[in-house]
DNA sequence: GATGAATGAGGATTCATTCAT
DNA sequence: CATGAATGAATCCTCATTCAT
């Protein structure tokens, strides 16, 4: 008991910084989503998360590191929210894969966006894409495995190239996420989203 | 002769303010490309340029109307590269087309890359979407065009939604342009451009 | 016996609070001494000391009651090192002093060094000399009163001013360490010495 | 004529550069002489110069760039200023260059004190402190230069070891200044001149 | 028309300092 | 007693912008 009152300080402590961390994160995530890396700024980002506008440099040291933890914070969030992928058969699972890439891009968070925007930076020559390269080839890894699997069940074609068909879905996706957020398209999302499975399942039978 | 006299050096300085003002234009564009539009100062694309620092700020106004009038000047120049469409039949013009933008993309210069980052601003919420709208509108009606073409000589089924699937193509081969601009492909360029091509040939055939 | 209990503790802790406090002066100095007042904060003295960031504030106060601290700290240090000066007679005494100073000066820990660089803020015009200057005029006193007694046992001519030669001397010696930490000499230490010897003898005889 | 009035302008924009930086700089200068270097900002340079806080900042790059303007700046002003040395003999011109330190250390401008400030950043360990011991070896050449000049006119005597009574002359000038600009003499500024040239003069003889 | 001098706003960053635990 | 969370002041620095020449 003695000890979980001297603990309970402590761990307070503890739990106040992962709790403010936590809110200058969303905080940074949001205006990112809003306003571009670059015009969202240190004293911004405590102000919306309702610190003081040290707080943040205090925590990240620099702008470089804090765009480096929000990268990763939001690649785990997506990874766990992905969770493992179900389906009666690979091109099933396929599919689903699929739709939850539309889903986690068109939810009402701004996670998807900010990720977007920071992705986008890559574009420039001058970058760091090294931790956005990595995330893409664990996607495509994760969706070559479907498509092994669907191969193994039959339910894709043994003659498809997982690997270089796994990089054209990402992109694909990616281009189609993008010009949402945009705002570009005309056509209803039902209709993208029809569009593409027709385009994939096509070129798999 | 004298009307000639005068009117000569008012058109050299006409010529030499074009001239000034394409080489800073393309400056700001090499620029733009190699470090995103905020890292690209007016000082730095005077010196760029081979101009005084000040300018590039005579000529544009303010960074604003800069990064517009660049927007249109690299809009102008694709649609000029572009020209007229050609090919035996709708569905031949349509690979065309996919291929032109292919090799407007992966070309020397780095007009495509600079747009792109352009664009990419269109990512965030609080952004002037427009030109870049526009100019997506024009694309998608250029291939719808070539789409009811080749479903007038029979190339193309008359069952393909043009409107649709054209934004859907965009939506392709900006996804395929990014990811390449990026690093992000692990094959090779020929195997992304016969990807490509079997997708959309399956999708229509 | 219960006494003894509850004083032992209050020692240790006392103890504990000598030692914290004395690796946190040392581990200031160290750091003075390589990169300045102004470049030493508080969470580097913490860090390399090994305590916690927030340990020197809490003991010291205040940045300006630690650098007085540490002034005190090395003056005392330096006085308790110096001990008492001994010699055949006043000239060997004052020949000995100069070369304690010396050994002081280019001794192995950063003291000396740490010391002139606080020392050297009495340069600005806007700096509380004061500790300094009385530092200096201890100093003077102690070697005014080896002079006095050369004077006295015959090894130092009457004719001397040992006011004005102790300053002379001392203002000689801080000349010489200056230029020795500033690595401006060429000449080697040993020629160094003799020269600075045979300076003085000279001035004497 | 026409040719003058059109140069004209561009030589007031270089002139009111020039002007501008002068002012800068001697802003700096006081500033450093009265609280340091680190204690002088930008803002404060910009105001004491009569400017707006930017200008420094714009003109100088950084602050290391300023020191080392300023450091240049000084050691070229006390070089002009020295000029040619001049005396019966070597001797009588050791004695002058030594009086010509004095008046410049004791002078009315804040030039001397400023650059003890500087160079007394050479006592930390982590400094820069090349371009003070390049003013220091020219120093001592021009000291020794002058002993030559009295060892073939007789003056002094040949025995004399130039290099090293010239570094050690350097710094008991040196010593003797910064004592004096650190207000540690209690005898008075007539009695520190005697006295020096005491110690120099029997060491010559 | 063109140059570059000068301004001042804005933001990253570093810390002394305070305060809760 | 000791830790470190949190604040906010201060400063360097970069630029868009204005303006004199």
């Amino acid at each position: 008991m003695l000890d979980a009152e001297k603990n309970q300080p402590r761990r307070t402590q503890e739990e106040r910084r992962k709790q403010a961390e936590e809110a200058l994160l969303n905080a940074a995530i949001e205006l990112i989503a809003e306003q571009g890396v670059q015009q969202t700024s240190f004293i911004h980002i405590g102000k919306r998360a309702g610190y003081s506008r040290g707080l943040a440099s205090h925590y990240f040291g620099s702008k470089e590191e804090l765009v480096s933890a929000i990268t990763l914070y939001l690649q785990d969030k997506f990874n766990s929210q992905l969770g493992d992928i179900e389906g009666v058969n690979g091109l099933d699972m396929l599919n689903r894969s699929i739709d939850s890439y539309f889903e986690y891009t068109f939810g009402t968070s701004k996670d998807a966006r900010a990720y977007l925007v920071l992705w986008s930076a890559g574009l420039q020559e001058n970058s760091d894409k090294r931790p956005f390269l990595e995330a893409d080839k664990r996607t495509c890894a994760r969706i070559s495995a479907v498509i092994e699997i669907g191969k193994n069940d039959g339910s894709i074609p043994q003659s498809l190239d997982s690997a270089a068909f796994s990089e054209i879905c990402l992109a694909l996706m990616r281009g189609v996420a993008i010009q949402i957020l945009t705002s570009s398209f005309t056509i209803d999302l039902q209709d993208v989203k029809k569009q593409c499975r027709a385009l994939i399942g096509n070129a798999i039978v």
